[in-house]
RNA sequence: CGCGGGGUGGAGCAGCCCGGUAGCUCGUCAGGCUCAUAACCUGAAGGUCGCAGGUUCAAAUCCUGCUCCCGCAA
């Protein structure tokens, strides 16, 4: 089949591989190259630099408001366009331009969490399970009719990243089946659930400073969810330290209180205190706390 | 030229400002002890101090260039 392909970060570029064996890609929208990374320089998106190694043409348009964007989409005849965090509104001449329209891999199982964090919002709110839901692409956030679903169990050491992967290759893996019988999984397509639907707000970077005030488990959740990216951090001493992972600790002080911090990091929390077990001090690389402590002991009394 | 931290035995760090014996917490190996348990004691091995130049009687330390890693910011 004739596939346009929508998509910008890592997460699209697993389903863009996978399409690229089984299916033409006549082309690959991405987001523009951005100024980013030390030095600021213009980088391209994982998308955009794996299209252009394999030969495929990569269109950044800032918007697919304008109708010369539109006639460019148009007349790429396509069968189908399938889009994994692209980015950009699909405006609806966009959206209906192709015999079988457009469908989206999300990151959740719909209706439950629409929007722009699922993962790290399915692991922060403690569900017992993620998935993937393709899904068409109607005007409206996510809120499509659903073609096919597939679940991974969240457990207690999955991370945001280790949920990212795996529903990276499980989105690649149900977008294959959807295109090799698109007429079939359309016409058992289910319409969402209204009454069900929870949105995931999207990352805001205040959100990375743990609040000790809150309850250990929470803050927990948040650091797996939250890892490795944006990932939670306190400040001790003026310096920024990632916890990228920890355990709840059954002991009480007041929140911010620095239980022990020479043979363990154990900082009290709210309601019960969190055992630090991976950190990341500014300047330095992620480390299991042990050897952190080798060389550096927090000594103060409580974090900023 | 966006801002900043760093590269020192296997790991994590100190030493650098104020050049002059390679230090600390661990790990490893050998032996001792026997209960202080994420035990303890004694001893040992192991380092081109990121790379290349420069200054100097002498450079981990001061100067210049390069390279790799990381935090902020996006």
């Amino acid at each position: 089949m004739k596939v346009v392909f929508m998509g910008t970060p890592e997460f699209a570029l697993t389903a863009l591989q996978k399409i690229a064996q089984k299916h033409e890609v006549v082309c690959v929208y991405t987001r523009a190259p951005q100024m980013a990374g030390r030095g600021k320089k213009l980088t391209k998106s994982p998308v955009h630099v794996w299209a252009e190694e394999h030969g495929i043409e990569v269109r950044t348009p800032k918007t697919l408001r304008t109708p010369e964007a539109q006639q460019a989409y148009r007349e790429l005849k396509a069968d189908i366009a399938v889009v994994a965090a692209y980015g950009l509104i699909l405006p609806r001449p966009v959206i209906e331009a192709f015999p079988k329209g457009c469908i989206n891999i999300h990151g959740s199982l719909l209706p439950r969490w629409r929007g722009a964090a699922p993962i790290q919002r399915a692991i922060e709110a403690g569900d017992p399970e993620s998935g993937i839901t393709i899904m068409n692409i109607v005007e409206g956030l996510d809120a499509g009719a659903m073609l096919l679903k597939g679940s991974v169990p969240i457990t207690s050491t999955t991370t945001g990243e280790s949920l990212h992967d795996a529903l990276a290759e499980v989105g690649g893996d149900l977008i294959l089946q959807v295109l090799a019988d698109v007429d079939g999984y359309e016409a058992k397509a289910q319409e969402q659930d209204e009454s069900l639907v929870t949105y995931a707000e999207k990352i805001d970077k205040s959100e990375s400073k743990i609040d000790f005030s809150q309850s250990a488990e929470t803050l927990e959740r948040k650091i797996r969810a939250f890892n490795p990216y944006p990932a939670m951090y306190f400040e001790y001493d003026g310096e920024r330290c990632k916890v990228l992972r920890a355990e709840v600790c059954d002991m009480t002080a007041p929140a911010g209180t620095i239980i022990e911090g020479q043979k363990a990091l154990i900082i009290a929390c709210g309601n019960k205190a969190l055992s630090i077990t991976e950190l990341q001090r500014s300047g330095k690389k992620k480390m299991p706390i042990a050897e952190v402590l080798k060389g550096f002991q927090f000594t103060k009394k409580a974090v900023d």
